[in-house]
DNA sequence: ATGCGATGTATCGCTCCGATACATCGGAGC
DNA sequence: GCTCCGATGTATCGGAGCGATACATCGCAT
C-alpha cells in the first residue's frame, strides 16, 4: 500500500522523506497516516527494487558555505522509468486489493491517474464489499439486538450508519463517473 | 487490544477460539475484525501470562455418544482470577491508549463493565482527538483545495464529514452519560 | 458416496505502527 | 549575543495484527 502511495506522490514531483510524510497526511487525511517507521524501510525497499532513485538534494549551500561539518543533506527521491511502469501496473489493478479497507483510500487518492473503467470497477467493488458488511450488520442487529447491552448496540448502530453513508457516497460517485464517461467531450465540471 | 477484547468476552462466558472470533466480529462489527493469525498467538500469550486457563471442553456429547475416536476436542478458555484483575485494570485506563482509532471501539464495546467516570473521560478524549483531526482537515482544505484534484478533494470532504459525524455522535453520548450519572451537582472539571 | 461449506485449531511472512534516538535550523525571548 | 524550542529531517526496533495457507472433522444436500 505504502508503495503505491509513494509512487503516486513521486509521480507528481521528487520529494524527500519528510515531505513525503506531510503529503501522505495531507492527501490521505483521516484514512491512513503511515508513520516513518514504515516509510523509511519502504523507501529503502523500493530503492532496492529500482522503482525510485535517490539523489543528494542538499542544494542550497548558497555560495561559499564550506559545509565541512559533515552535515547530512536531504535525501530526495524520484521515480525511475521502472517506477513509472510499476505505478501504472498498480493503478490498473481493479481487484479486491484495490477496494479493501486499508487500500481503497490510497487507490482513490490517485484516481485522476487511473483509467476511467478501472475507477468504476473499484468503486463498484468497494460498494459491494460495504453492502455485504451492511447486510451482516443488519442481520446481526435484528438477530441479537435484544441480547446486546446499550453500548454494544450503540456501536453497532453507529457502524451501520457509517457503512450506509459510505454506500450512498459511492453510489453518487459511480453515477458521476458514468455520466462523465458517456456524455461529454466537454466537461463543464459538474458540481 | 486483542487482549482486552478477549478478556472482555471471556468475562461473560467461557469460549473456544472459533466462538471467540465470531463474537469478536459480532461485537466489534465494522470497527475491527481480528483474524485467527492474531487471535491464537494472543490466546497462547495470555495463557502464559496466566490471565486465562484452557480446559478440554469437548462438551456436547449430548447423551451417550462415546466419542472414542481420539478426536481433538475444542479448547475452551476461561478467565482466571488474575485475568479478572487484569481486565479491571485495562478497563480503568482512561488515557490515549483508550481513545485512539484502533482501541476506542474495543473499549467502548465493554463500557457496560467500565466505571462511569472512565466512560466520560474516554468519550471526551476521543472527541478531542477527533476535533484536532477535524481542524487539521479543515485548514488543509482551505489551504490547498485549489491545488487538489477532484478525487483528492472528494476524499478530504468525505473524511471531514465522517469526522464531524462521529464528533456529533460522541457529543450525544457524553450528554446522555452526564445526565444519566444523576450524581452531577458538581460539574467542575473544565478541559 | 461424494463432495461441500461450516466448524475448528494453528503457523508463517509480511506490513505497518509507536516509541525512540539524534541532529540541524530558524526564530522568539532574555 | 545566547539559549531554548519547535519544526525539519533521517533512521531503527519491537511488537501487533493481517492474509494466506494448511489440515482435520462434521453435518447436510445431491
Amino acid at each position: 500500500m505504502l508503495e503505491l502511495a509513494v509512487l503516486g506522490l513521486l509521480s507528481e514531483s521528487p520529494l524527500h522523506g519528510y515531505e513525503l510524510r506531510q503529503r501522505l497526511k495531507a492527501t490521505l487525511g483521516a484514512f491512513r497516516a503511515f508513520s516513518y517507521g514504515s516509510l523509511y524501510p519502504t523507501l529503502r525497499r523500493m530503492r532496492a527494487s529500482g522503482w525510485i532513485a535517490e539523489h543528494e538534494g542538499d542544494a542550497e549551500v548558497v555560495a561559499g558555505a564550506p559545509a565541512l561539518t559533515g552535515r547530512r543533506g536531504k535525501v530526495v527521491y524520484e521515480l525511475t522509468a521502472e517506477g513509472k511502469e510499476r505505478l501504472a501496473e498498480l493503478l490498473a489493478e481493479a481487484g479486491p486489493s484495490a477496494w479493501e479497507d486499508e487500500s481503497f483510500g490510497v487507490h482513490f487518492a490517485f484516481f485522476s491517474q487511473t483509467a476511467p473503467e478501472v475507477r468504476v470497477r473499484i468503486l463498484e467493488g468497494r460498494r459491494s464489499r460495504l453492502e455485504e458488511r451492511r447486510e451482516g450488520a443488519r442481520s446481526s442487529l435484528k438477530r441479537a439486538s435484544s441480547r446486546m447491552d446499550r453500548y454494544t448496540l450503540q456501536l453497532q448502530e453507529h457502524g451501520l450508519e457509517s457503512v450506509e453513508r459510505e454506500v450512498r457516497w459511492l453510489t453518487e460517485l459511480i453515477e458521476t463517473e458514468r455520466s462523465a464517461g458517456t456524455t461529454p467531450p466537454h466537461p463543464a465540471d459538474p458540481q
